[in-house]
RNA sequence: GAGCCCAUAGCUCAGUUGGCAGAGCAUCUGACUUUUAAUCAGAGGGUCGCAGGUUCGAUCCCUGCUGGGCUCACCA
């Protein structure tokens, strides 16, 4: 990121207050372009009195005046009374609130020990939590500014940046020492040295400062003897005391449950989990400008419905209190966007959240994110093209190339991808005579033979696609698209004009596992109207996951739905192949988890 | 929901055939102005996940529970 960018919106309005202006002032001038190399003004630093801490303008008669923190606001040293330090037990475990601070039990020595420091900054005037620096850079900003330039060339260029972030890293010797600073961009080390920085300002950093604070250095850029960029500092600030403190620097934090359950730790120590969670963000943009290129409008639609449509999966259920109704959160977004067809946005999509009451793995989280999209005047067919175009341009933009490494193997999206019927899979992979796989009595006795327990409403279309999941599926390595599904299974989808037993469906496979599901859509309403009944029915012989009928998604498909094709594409999934995560909760910032003990 | 495995210091992990609980990092004290897991000397830090049982004695053996992981099942 450029400097100058940064700098550009700091100058204040002029409707402030003149110490605020004068600060953002002086922190403009050190991070702008053509100021580089200038130096700051002397003396202004870091010592106490806090040259710093912000004066805030309360009005009057707001708040207590006696609240601990109310010592911040005023202005200068011997401001208010200190003294106290209510939130630091003398020792031992204990629980209660002293001085309007809450001591927890499960606070250790540790935690103690930084809250101590934390309140003996409050007590020299120091706010231990200013709001008042920016980063006028980056650390990789600093690092391009810096370029190839030799350890000479550096120091004549006298590159003076400062940066904020996390102190990752602290190697201290006394009177000088060496932190790494953390920041979105990544990280660089600043050399602190007592005759740099000032003697008051060093001796804060050495009794209050920790790793895991979040700090704000300025200085001049210089390479040290082991090569590495560095900054001089010249003013060094305590941005926020962490009281806990990280995990261990080598060895990171491992424990897969505190992982998940404290993902703001994880994300803090294991770089590769931050550049995870950045592909994801990556791949979503990918797919959302894809498809807003290809004219298809975003939108969004309920995830709250009175019928929970588009899929078949149990729902969670709500309850809205106003209304006196029971509510579901979607399972899928379907037919909300197939209505949508019907108004006349011929091509829309929608990337969000859909919930299923089912059973957690490493595949499965409750919520769960999609990418649906539907395009009218287009069959599932076109849709085969356009998938395998989105997801090998996606994988050329993010890694420049179509082969993708995932546990061990390669995956290559280069297209053309494989098609195979789901009967033809089933005969290849599951070693069964494929012209006997249009009997039911043959496809019962296989079911059987594997384990599988067909309900009594099980047709053939059922039993075929039970066969399916247990002999081929997890064997198609892919990305391959599945099609041919049987009618029975697809009660949302197109009937084939050749062979009404079967549907214009697909489902994209790869490494076994269903990615993306997208048909042309069934826009004859009372074909639509036959199948929803033909769900009930099978609800009503005990299959709870049959599709509801939707009057109202009737109505809307009786107003007449252009020809389309819709698809969904998992997006977790996705992002599992694309991060070669082995687990769905390796891409969930936030997995669904039991409440801690 | 079932099976198998796991839970010891803030973190990463040892360990006890049942007898006062260990290391490294981190913390605290001291030394150290170009380090890269900095180094050196010293100190503190534990409800051994929770509850029962067996035992003279349980962190260890047994049972139950809680949380987690993997594999099934369900599903995308």
């Amino acid at each position: 990121m450029p400097a100058g960018a940064v700098a550009a919106q700091e100058p204040g309005d002029g409707d402030e207050d003149p110490a605020l202006e004068a600060l953002r002032a002086g922190d403009a001038a050190a991070g702008r372009e053509g100021d580089r190399g200038a130096q700051g003004e002397k003396g202004h630093r870091l010592g106490f009195p806090d040259p710093f801490v912000r004066p805030r303008a309360v009005p009057p008669g707001e708040g207590p005046p006696d609240r601990p923190r109310d010592r911040e606001r005023g202005r200068g040293p011997g401001r208010g009374h200190q003294g106290v330090h209510p939130a630091v037990p003398s020792r031992g475990r204990g629980r209660g609130i002293q001085g309007g601070r809450r001591v927890k039990e499960d606070w250790n020595d540790l935690v103690r020990d930084r809250i101590r420091k934390a309140e003996e900054l409050r007590a020299s005037g120091i706010n231990p939590y200013p709001n008042d620096r920016k980063a006028g850079w980056t650390t990789a900003a600093a690092r391009a500014a810096a370029g190839e330039k030799s350890p000479e060339e550096l120091e004549q260029a006298a590159v003076r940046v400062d940066v904020a972030g996390r102190m990752v890293a602290s190697r201290s010797f006394g009177k000088a020492a060496f932190v790494v600073v953390s920041d979105r961009a990544g990280r660089l080390q600043a050399y602190i040295r007592r005759d740099k920085v000032g003697e008051d300002a060093y001796s804060l950093f050495v009794k209050s400062v920790d790793v895991g604070d979040i700090v704000w250095v300025e200085g001049t850029l210089f390479i040290t003897r082991t090569g590495e960029l560095t900054i001089l500092a010249e003013r060094f600030r305590l941005l926020s005391k962490a009281i806990r403190p990280l995990p261990e620097k080598w060895h990171g934090l491992a424990d897969v449950e505190t992982r998940y359950r404290q993902r703001y730790v994880d994300l803090i120590v294991n770089e590769k989990v931050r550049e995870v969670f950045r592909t994801r963000a990556r791949i979503i943009a990918h797919i959302r400008s894809y498809l807003t290129e290809r004219d298809f409008l975003e939108v969004e639609t309920p995830m709250m419905q009175p019928v929970a449509g588009g899929a078949t999966a149990k729902p969670f259920v709500t309850h809205h209190n106003a209304l006196g109704m029971d509510l579901y959160l979607r399972i899928a977004p379907e037919l909300y966007l197939k209505r949508l067809l019907v108004g006349g946005f011929e091509r829309v999509f929608e990337i969000n959240r859909n919930f299923r009451n089912e059973g957690i793995s490493t595949q499965h989280n409750p919520e769960f994110t999609m990418v649906e999209f539907y395009q009218a005047y287009a069959t599932y067919e076109d849709l085969m093209r356009l998938t395998e175009e989105m997801i090998s341009g996606m994988a050329l933009s993010l890694f420049g190339t179509t082969e993708v490494r995932f546990q061990g193997e390669t995956i290559d999206f280069a297209p053309p991808w494989e098609r195979i019927p789901v009967a033809a899979a089933v005969a290849r992979h599951g070693n069964l005579p494929q012209e006997r796989l249009s009997d039911p009595a043959f496809l019962k006795e296989t079911a059987l033979s594997l384990g599988i327990e067909p309900g009594k409403e099980w047709g053939p279309g059922k039993l075929l696609s039970a066969v399916f999941e247990e002999v081929a599926e997890k064997k198609i390595r892919g990305p391959a698209f599945v099609t041919e599904y049987p009618i029975e299974v697809s009660p949302l989808s197109r009937r084939n004009d050749l062979r009404p037993d079967i549907v214009d469906r697909f489902e994209l496979i790869v490494r076994g596992r269903e990615i993306a599901n997208a048909f042309s859509e069934l826009n004859d309403p009372l074909d639509q109207r036959g199948r929803f009944e033909e769900q009930l029915r099978q609800r009503e012989a005990g299959d709870e996951e049959a599709h509801a009928m939707d009057e109202d998604f009737l109505r809307a498909l009786e107003h007449g739905m252009p020809p389309a094709a819709g698809e969904g594409i998992g997006i977790d999934r996705l992002v599992m192949l694309f991060t070669d995560s082995p687990s769905i909760r390796d891409v969930i910032l936030f997995p669904q988890m039991r409440k801690e003990g």
